[in-house]
DNA sequence: CCTTGACCTAAAGTTAGGTTTAGAAATTAC
DNA sequence: GTAATTTCTAAACCTAACTTTAGGTCAAGG
């Protein structure tokens, strides 16, 4: 087997610990974009690695996949990705971080405030604030906010 | 009506914003319970709004219903909740958003460590610290770390 | 009394993020 | 040249947190 005959699906997922069902997933959604050998099977780049190690963090992060592969298309498509091409996407992410740690510390913040005061059930309560509550990534109630199913 | 006859669901469900259908959801989650009236319609306390309340403030800090059921079951089951009651979860719940806040700025700084290092396919890079992985709630690869469906 | 709106239950549908299964074809190992 | 692995596709299944639907009952108003 060549040098660069490209990994088979099996040892990308030994490399970066995923399944292999998860990576096929993963294309489907757009992540990746394996190209095909003569047998019809996918062969992935060794850049893939690092792209699939990103896509978990990212995860881990709180992004959706569509998120993530809206930071993804920030990279260039005919080259394989310099550090210098992660790092600049990496800054979207440490801000989009940096949002959901502001608005948890605020949610936090109203919780002391809220703690034994009896407004808990109160529209005027901090804690209602829509604003927060739309951008709270925990599934909740699904059409809260006038986020109506036929809207 | 008779002023101590309760609540009917679509009453709570004004009050709290929540959809009918999303309270008996909880319902089923063992989240609230309702008595019935002599046709068999669920009749809810006054209390019961603030209860779905926290609830929701409870989902935004990223708990799961099992969780808060947990947590609701730190409430006094034979008499209306006081404030300081209430005051006694939430200190729980402060606690459980210090720690996701903590985890998050964790891994907030290791990415600042990261950007640009050129490890994001490392095993040794600290994004892939389990524990933080773990930890994390978003979803990602399901049987990640020994989480193995056979287990 | 009768109609209309609120409520009831059970079951199926929905989304995200995958996993599992089944049967077939390609690769690898001996 | 087989036998054992891998890989392939498509479709079904899974969990959480709900919503929707269907068919029927309850309650309130005129």
């Amino acid at each position: 087997m060549a040098l660069s005959e490209g990994l088979a699906i099996g040892a990308l997922a030994r490399r970066t610990g995923l399944a292999v069902s998860a990576i096929r997933y993963y294309e489907a959604q757009g992540l990746i974009t394996p190209w095909r050998n003569a047998g019809g099977q996918r062969r992935y780049q060794r850049a893939d690695i690092r792209r699939l190690s990103f896509v978990m963090i990212a995860q881990q992060f709180g992004l959706s996949l569509p998120e993530i592969r809206q930071v993804l298309s920030g990279l260039p498509g005919n080259r394989t990705p310099t550090p210098k091409d992660w790092q600049k996407i990496s800054v979207g992410l440490r801000a989009h971080l940096d949002q959901r740690i502001e608005t948890l510390t605020r949610l936090r913040d109203n919780l002391d405030g809220c703690i034994g005061c009896g407004c808990l059930s109160l529209p005027k309560c901090a804690l209602y604030n829509p604003d927060d509550r739309a951008k709270s990534k925990g599934s909740g109630p699904r059409y809260l906010l006038g986020d109506s199913p036929d809207a």
